[in-house]
DNA sequence: AATAAAGTTTCATTATAATGAAACTTTATT
DNA sequence: AATAAAGTTTCATTATAATGAAACTTTATT
């Protein structure tokens, strides 16, 4: 099976790592996985789209756009969707150390 | 060097688990738990408030307010300020299995 | 093929997130 | 103690997230 390093995939693929076109992607990315998340989270738990909005409080219109990223969701309506799938959700913020730029 | 497979690609990105640390900050997805989380990760840069808002584009006074959780932030908003901060972020969705309450 | 179920899109409304400006307060520096 | 720097709060405005309803499309079932 052919393989790639993650910087070959992502090189290829958007551009090399400090382009504006790059962290476009990678932002826009983080934003796209959120709507993917929710439908895995929702076909994990075998519910469609009507049943997990019962369960969050709102119409199956509304899972179907939070599904597709049709808005920059809030936290708040992140937790309400997690919340009924019973899902446990964590933000991890990581901050690569700078002391080796300064080493040189 | 190392390679990954396209799925592991995936998973990585998406962020499953074991992944390395070094600056981690691990909090649950709480709205209170997010404006503390920017903070302290300012802070770890050393930058004031007026100095991240240069470089998310914004005055001081709407960091402080980001800071001090005094509204819902959304996923655009979040990830403005810490892509400034040259953080990388990653949602952790975990669904805990349902199996064993069955298999009772 | 018909029908039902599931999912999507559009339109319109309401609530509120994002934000600057400026006054204000707290904390640090001299 | 004075002064400066950093951080907070309030007020007002604009953009947009959240949402239902209903028509519509796609997918599954009979």
């Amino acid at each position: 099976m052919k393989t790639y390093t993650l910087d070959e995939v992502q090189d290829k693929i958007i551009g090399k790592k400090g382009t504006p076109n790059r962290d476009k992607f990678e932002y826009e990315l983080q934003m796209d996985l959120i709507g993917k998340a929710i439908k895995e989270s929702r076909q994990e738990r075998k519910l469609t789209q009507e049943q997990l909005g019962e369960l969050v409080g709102v119409q199956k219109a509304q899972i179907s756009r939070l599904e597709s990223n049709a808005s920059n969701v809030t936290i708040d309506t992140l937790m309400k969707v997690f919340t009924a799938l019973k899902a446990k959700v964590k933000l991890q913020v990581e901050l690569p150390n700078a002391k080796f730029n300064v080493a040189r």
